[in-house]
DNA sequence: CATGAATGAGTATTCATTCAT
DNA sequence: GATGAATGAATACTCATTCAT
């Protein structure tokens, strides 16, 4: 994709622009109504284009799913995060407020890719699958953090993390969703990450 | 008078099966297909009744969604186990396992309803509020059980609560349901009964 | 079919009538245009029915063209008139006279019917055996016919059958569907039999 | 000046080349799918063409059946057969095989254009006038080789070669051109020459 | 209570055709 | 000549809902 935008004639530069329109409209039609009850004729509405262009694009509507997806690689951010050298010799607890605030600034930012992942992971396989697997990465990420300064076993670790990782992606889905104010999350997140060095030290 | 009483009475009686019947059978269609690709005429044909007799019953197919809510008061179990005196004089650790263990027990028996209810509250703003206040009595259950052994502040006590327990709802709807290994899902309670403990005492 | 018809309350008979009429549509439609030009949409106007009622009675478009052909046992007629004793004692020349002027009677009766069948089972493999088996029992019936009064082999006859038979459904395809003389049209079965005559005499 | 001329030529000469493949692509397309099932995508990728050229050499998808059939002058080879001397001398029964032979030759050869030719007769009145003008070529043909031979009357001559010929391109669309035995064959075509000669001689 | 025929707006997808580049 | 993006009407099929019986 990248890639292809370099050699840009004009008319090819569009067209580039054109599908990535596609794949936001249908980013936002999606998590607006999920995937099922969404329409081709929103999106292309959306996208301020015909209906029939969307498959010139893609090949059904599906496809435009896995688009999103796609372009989408959530843990791009986290392993940012991760990898950067200025965390190794602070605290576990800076490390850790850290990667949680990254986490759920993550989800904040792509809110509406979220929520469409979860609600269609519950019913198509090929997304539940695809979900795990960026969780299992999200999981990685802060057990490769932490295995340096932890010394539980890794099957304790795992599931610690595990466990506060997708308790705060629930609290995202079902409360900081909908709430704006920094504060309270910044309590939510301090305290989570003081009950969670209490498990893993 | 008589007869004409007991006619009644029963044909009420078959009236209220055919209801519940509906009410399960959507239940069933729902959780398989999700609530949007489900159909009307699906559901008939598993109820054994004809299109129509539906609208009898019912206004509307989202009705039949909250007639399956109102059937299922999710807690009730979880409400039973919280409430058992022998509970008191046991240790924490006995008391968490058997509350997590009913916790998961009923997610596995209504397996059909939660994904549903998960799936369709990402959507739908009624369900997300029923959803949350399921899951906030869910809390409230087992800080009433902990709150006399714990002497944590409540806002600490709350946290720990809410995060486990949505860790461990969110471990059930993408790992635990597709397994049925009874050993791994003890040893994965077992172990966050331990580090909940160290959260909270 | 004509079982069904038997049992009904007024609903099932005008049930009846209905799908019956969106039969008799179809065909219409379909020898119009062909069967992949016509659309369902014309189909429920030639019949008068709203769009949606086709799917009631049928699983798609092509289970009406199957309904079509059995409804329309093309060689029925052709059977009474190889059956029927009279034709025992009569002259060859009789006998054929009267069978090829069934045999295109029957096919002007159901003209639209041939015209769609024969333009179907250019493109359609299994209307193609359809039309196939149709034709060789028409084949069937002649040879029966003949076989006590010919006595050559039976390789030779059939060979004979099938020419002056498919040569006679061309001729009806090609010009004699679209003129109405009923003089030209004896005069060229009479010549026809003469000739055939000439072949297996 | 002539540098100009030479690219010309040489680009009319591309153009030429292309229009061609566009009409050969056509056929193809059109004898598999049918005429109305057929896209002008699926032809422009058979002639590895962009979508829009085909419009540039012809004005509609319809236009590209005529180029098929102006180029297919389908009797072509038979007036080769009919006028060749060397038939003039020899017996009845040679030239018919021969004759016939080649007219099954060349539908074999030319199937997928026969099988739409006859396909798109059946609902396209202009192409139905030109398979029935087609026919008649062919007819006259043979009439021209027999009618020095036959002393019977024109009529009868006639009706005889229609119901022949006709008979013969029948078999060839329901039969013979899904089996490839040339033995079969040559027997089907002597054993009609033979029953064709008592017939008209 | 129960039936199932009937409605009609809606759905994903297709496709001939146009046209700016 | 050639490209392929864009159009938009059309298509088979779906489905919640209504209603006469």
């Amino acid at each position: 994709m990248e890639l292809q935008m370099t050699k840009n004639t004009l008319r090819q530069q569009k067209a580039f622009e054109t599908k990535n329109k596609l794949i936001d409209s249908a980013l936002k039609i999606f998590s607006e109504k999920g995937f099922d009850s969404s329409t081709t004729k929103d999106i292309a509405r959306e996208a301020e284009v015909t209906d029939g262009l969307i498959y010139h694009y893609f090949n059904s509507k599906e496809e435009l799913l896995w688009a999103i997806l796609e372009k989408h690689p959530l843990n791009h951010d986290l392993k940012n995060t991760a990898n950067t050298n200025f965390l190794l010799d602070q605290s576990l607890d800076v490390v850790l407020n850290e990667f949680f605030t990254n986490l759920i600034d993550m989800l904040h930012e792509k809110k509406e890719l979220i929520v469409m992942f979860f609600g269609e992971a519950q019913r198509n396989q090929k997304v539940r699958d695809r979900l795990v697997l960026t969780i299992e990465e999200g999981l990685q990420l802060l057990h490769h953090l932490l295995k340096q300064k932890i010394t539980k076993d890794d099957d304790y670790l795992f599931l610690a993390i595990r466990n506060v990782q997708t308790g705060l992606v629930m609290y995202f889905l079902l409360y900081d969703r909908f709430q704006t104010d920094p504060v309270e999350r910044k309590r939510y997140i301090n305290m989570t990450v003081q009950q969670f060095i209490k498990v893993i030290t």
